[in-house]
DNA sequence: ATGAAAGCGCTAACAA
DNA sequence: TTGTTAGCGCTTTCAT
């Protein structure tokens, strides 16, 4: 019933060996630092009986680095993050990395404190979903020289690393599919914000609607109402206003849940007729009726792609080259929801 | 450009004061150690002109607790565990907790490695969701009196603190609906997996349809197959079999998800026509077509509680109470899917 | 009201 | 081939 954790010490008392010694060895530079066979084994025989574990705190504090990366999205609990989340975390483990998941409501003042509060306990590195306004907290780390890659989104003005993928391409090609099969009203649902990917995936649609003749109709909702009552009030006024509409495009996974609600709320058989694309996959969209189009973001990819280029910088720190900006291409996949009625 | 970070003994040799001044200070105890007015305000001003930043990781060796929690599931990427992440996520970090979130994919393996390091990084607590072998693991944490809590599920000759919900009731009641709503035929689908609280789930559909006399029509997925073609083929060959199904009982979210997709598959017409419960809710449900019934666990109690427990057991180390565990009711959300036909 | 000094458990340069 | 020793940056007891 000994309480207190062994420490190496301890155990170098016990063997009569030093503490250095029992560092090679459960560092596993025994051989490398010609310790006799005769002790290690010695030693790895003790470790084990006695299930001495090692301290990473004092690990850390003495090596200077945690072997611990952060992940910062918008909202773990989002599908499209925690699936990310879920491959990252298995990218890392497998290189001996941990990962602290974090949430920052796409809120600068969460970030800063978020970002703060890992600096404080010498994280290794981040991967980040940045909200609009820590452009500059973002811009010391780097200059600092602090392993960092965003996704999702980026800013155009700051040489970073990032992994994104061509939310313009993407946007314009579900339009054209719209376009294809026939529909002639299209509305554009979206958020307010603006951000690099909102913008270009507005930007998308736009572009293909003109070029075909045909008349934009967006909808923008204010950012903190996309979930409110309020939100829903202003979906359910511009589908009345907008009677003629015949396709939908929903430019996030949020906006299509609640739209969709909405659509439904009138008749199930107009919800049958709309024409419907939504802006990232999920699951249960396969299994809807009608199943719906979606594009879908390749999640593998982004996660491979992120900690690929965070494990470049964490091994070669100090050495400034220059940022690593990958673009990736989403795809779509075409259900029954957006097939010419 | 001074590259190494700022200590406080860097800044107690600028100052001329000690670096316990400094410390006290910093942790708002200068009042409680009578330092002078002059001296605080002095160090706060330094502090903050420089943009001193404390390092946890040597607080942490110093004062041994680090300030952050393991929240362990099977796997961070299902709607379900990600919600109750979150949820866990904002209690944790008001409360002053950062929380290590990770997936043991119900493995014993996985969970015990997970369990080994996170001991070494020495956190302060432990929510877990436990695979089926790591019972001892357990106890031998309870016997070190290490703040730990379960849900989900747990083990019944193992005195741990834990969180679950009613999973016989809440399967009862689903069972009862289904039956007043005229549905004579209805299977269980669920997994092959000894978990108690997918034991209780099936018990709670066999009871009732029994007490009915009505047949129970079971089928048990081998748990490693539950995603896989071969899991898809035994559900088809299953409906195939039992052509008479008029409703269909799913355990558990994945479930669903590939069941749904392989009733479809023969007709929309049949998949309309089947009575249909799911346990665990989703926001798609809602807005399927039917819209689905399931039995919703409360992931706002869920979370509150499960941290409730681990503040007071992060409080009051050492003093050993007894086992804290709670049970809540599931709610079952009655839409189209279990209406009668 | 403030400071000196020890020590948390580990690693690594240097010595032997 | 192994040991001595000095810290990593902080907190805290004890002294003044």
């Amino acid at each position: 019933m000994n309480n207190r954790k062994l420490s190496i010490k301890d155990i170098a008392k016990e063997l009569n060996v030093s503490p250095t010694t029992i560092s090679f060895v459960l560092n596993r530079k025994g051989k490398e630092k010609k310790i006799s066979d005769e002790v290690i084994k010695k030693i790895e025989s003790y470790v084990e009986s006695v299930g001495y574990k090692p301290n990473l705190v004092a690990r850390s504090l003495r090596t200077g680095s945690t072997k611990t990366l952060v992940f910062m999205v918008e909202d773990i609990g989002n599908f499209f993050f925690a699936k990310i989340a879920r491959l990252i975390e298995d990218i890392a483990y497998k290189e001996g990395y941990k990962v602290l998941f974090c949430s920052n409501e796409n809120d600068d003042m969460r970030s800063r404190e978020l970002l703060e509060l890992f600096s404080e306990m010498q994280v290794d590195g981040y991967i980040v979903i940045p909200s609009s306004g820590i452009k500059n907290d973002l811009s010391k780390m780097i200059k600092n020289n602090i392993p960092l890659v965003l996704f999702d989104r980026y800013f155009e003005d700051l040489k970073t690393n990032y992994v994104i993928i061509d939310n313009y391409e993407a946007s314009k090609n579900a339009t054209e599919h719209l376009i294809e099969n026939g529909f002639k009203h299209i509305a554009f649902i979206t958020t307010d914000v603006q951000q690099v990917q909102m913008l270009n995936r507005l930007k998308g649609y736009k572009d293909v609607v003109i070029e075909n003749d045909i008349e934009p109709i967006v909808l923008q909702i204010p950012f903190e109402e996309t979930g409110s009552k309020k939100g829903k009030r202003i979906m359910r006024t511009f589908f009345k206003e907008n009677a003629n509409i015949d396709a939908v495009f929903f430019s996030t996974n949020y906006l299509t849940r609640n739209g969709l609600e909405i659509i439904k709320e009138n008749s199930e058989k107009a919800a049958l007729d709309l024409g419907l694309v939504a802006f990232d996959d999920n699951d249960l969209y396969r299994i809807n009726t009608p199943s719906i189009t979606a594009i879908a973001q390749p999640m593998d990819d982004i996660a491979k792609q992120l900690m690929s280029i965070m494990l470049q910088l964490l091994k070669k720190q100090n050495k400034i080259s220059k940022a690593i900006q990958i673009k990736l291409k989403a795809e779509l996949i075409i259900r029954t929801s957006s097939l010419a009625k």
